[in-house]
DNA sequence: GCCAACGTTGGC
DNA sequence: GCCAACGTTGGC
């Protein structure tokens, strides 16, 4: 039987890796989670078919640029042991990893993006995290209802 | 550029 | 185990 489909977005800054780049590449890995709780989610609860929203902080409008789909579940970030790496952490052990990254693959962006002003006043999404002060969490759940109302949007073009 | 919020670190 | 100090995130 086929696992429940989740949904999820996803953070990143547009200078580190932007929608247009994973449209670009086509797939991509998450690497540079830093965060226990991401981490947890991603090794927890993420799964092969997931929805991703791809959000982008850090530039002018923030917002939900695309959408992404899970293509492999979480396996170890080996950027953790690259010294030259920004990533680098020394203290995960390569034998047992302490943090985790999955594979995404590019489904479609959202032309105009759906900005975060657009998801703090649409009814139906009060519970976001992403709209909450302070929240700074990288991976978030996001549920079904809410996925179902930002496809509402916006238009998702690949 | 500022600074509030948050997670992590480290002294005790 | 507590909590102050610190570094980072991210909206403004």
């Amino acid at each position: 039987m086929a696992q429940k489909k989740r949904y999820w977005l996803m953070k990143s800054e547009p200078g580190t890796y932007s929608i247009a780049d994973l449209k670009r590449d086509g797939t991509t890995y998450w690497e540079g989670v830093r965060n226990y709780q991401a981490r947890n989610f991603m090794r927890d609860d993420m799964h092969v078919g997931d929805g991703v929203l791809f959000y982008h902080s850090q530039m002018q409008p923030i917002g939900i640029y695309g959408i992404a789909e899970v293509v492999r579940t979480a396996y170890p970030d080996d950027t953790a042991f690259d010294p030259t790496s920004k990533y680098y952490d020394p203290k995960s052990d390569p034998a047992n990893p302490t943090w985790l990254m999955v594979d995404l693959a590019y489904m479609a962006t959202f032309d105009p993006p759906i900005t975060l002003e657009t998801l703090k006043k649409t009814p139906g999404l009060e519970t976001m995290m992403v709209i909450q002060r302070g929240s700074r969490l990288s991976v978030q759940p996001v549920t079904r209802e809410v996925w179902e109302i930002i496809m509402g949007l916006g238009k998702p073009v690949s």
